[in-house]
DNA sequence: AAAAAAAGTTAGTCTTATCTAAAAAATTAT
DNA sequence: ATAATTTTTTAGATAAGACTAACTTTTTTT
């Protein structure tokens, strides 16, 4: 169907949609893909041409429908391959990344089904991103960063971004873990710094800590 | 590690070999690819430059201990994605080539060690094939046709070369199965029929289908 | 052993996806 | 609003792997 290089534009492009909404930026898509922005140029009109992005010279690119389901299904085969190496071989976190990045090229719709079955339909992956079904279809919100919460707002903590001991110790200093309901009580605006409530108990954080905490609303 | 491309040249000339005796042919190697000539000369060159073959002009391609390692590699992986796709996954015998052929060239060893140890280190694929093990040591000789047993031969039926629906419903009406012990009792000259026992009961059968059963002696 | 056929190689072209360097547009700063 | 900076695009080059067409070597036929 689609080039493993255009897969990969596609999933790059997706993600990077839930953050910024108004058109991927070429800088961030060459970030994201690891590779300079006049390759993402080329790569974009190509995308274009085949319907699976909306492309605007110098101001951004959008996924079609056609593009995101496209996008979804490598989501979805990413995700899947993601539980099966955790599940059932027993790899660790941080090993099947690499890994599921391959695995989500292959062509195969039955072979994605039928493992698909094999794992009892999961939800969601092992870092808490739900996983798409057949037809594209999430069953629940993707993940955010504490740091794009309002005041008010409030959802699960389901993962960390940065795992350096100093900011896992931060936490565990505060019984703060997978899993713990976070209330935003207030936010600043000059800095991003926050006001959270942890089972019962108040925290001042900063921006910088925000932008690691995955969370669920 | 090696390319796609060259991993599959270095299978293919791995299956060649194991007939023709004498260095492989260009043309062998093109059929088998299904690419033109020019082509597999570029490419065995590139092969050769790597000390993956011995490439002699106009003469034939072998593998060096380095290719035959490289090769063996290939067909363990292809080997055991085919025995999860048909025994954890259900896939039917003749689904399972494309997708293999795909999930050979996934780089990671820790995957196929983890998906070998999974499926209990099968020592055969489901066609009868040795599986080599991680330092590319095959446990025993490859398969035999059964039409080229003698009178008096036995063996275990080990795959199935045809799998059209008619073939595997002969198959069944009779009780012949993956792990059958099968006993040649007499091999007509003329046309090559045979008479077999399996499991106490006798049956005729035709050339047809004994060039169609893999055993094991 | 010479002629014909087959097999194999070389040279040049194409596609995909990348890159660098230079130019153009958009954004930010003064 | 003009200048400076950043972002984005264009143009041209490169590498992998495949192709066609022409040429060379080997093998087969007579």
């Amino acid at each position: 169907m689609y080039s493993k290089s255009e897969e990969n534009y596609l999933k790059a492009i997706y993600h990077l949609e839930a953050i910024a909404k108004h058109g991927v930026s070429t800088n961030a898509i060459a970030g994201e893909m690891e590779t300079k922005p006049s390759s993402v140029t080329d790569m974009v009109k190509k995308l274009a041409d085949k319907q699976l992005v909306n492309y605007v010279k110098y101001k951004g690119t959008t996924l079609t429908e056609k593009g995101k389901k496209a996008a979804l299904g490598v989501v979805r085969k990413h995700r899947i391959w993601e539980v099966f190496l955790l599940e059932t071989l027993d790899f660790q976190w941080d090993e099947v990344h690499d890994i599921a990045e391959q695995l989500e090229h292959i062509k195969s719709q039955e072979l994605i089904n039928r493992l698909d079955k094999f794992l009892d339909y999961p939800d969601y992956d092992p870092h808490g991103d739900p996983i798409p079904d057949k037809n594209g279809n999430i069953k629940s919100a993707e993940k955010k960063l504490l740091a794009e919460l309002k005041k008010g707002n409030q959802g699960q903590l389901v993962g960390v971004r940065e795992t350096s001991p100093d900011f896992l110790q931060f936490l565990d200093k505060r019984s703060i873990a997978i899993g713990s309901k976070i209330k935003v009580l207030g936010k600043e605006f000059f800095d991003g710094s926050m006001v959270i409530q942890v089972q019962g108990e108040q925290f001042f954080i900063s921006k910088k800590i925000a932008e690691n905490l995955y969370i669920h609303i």
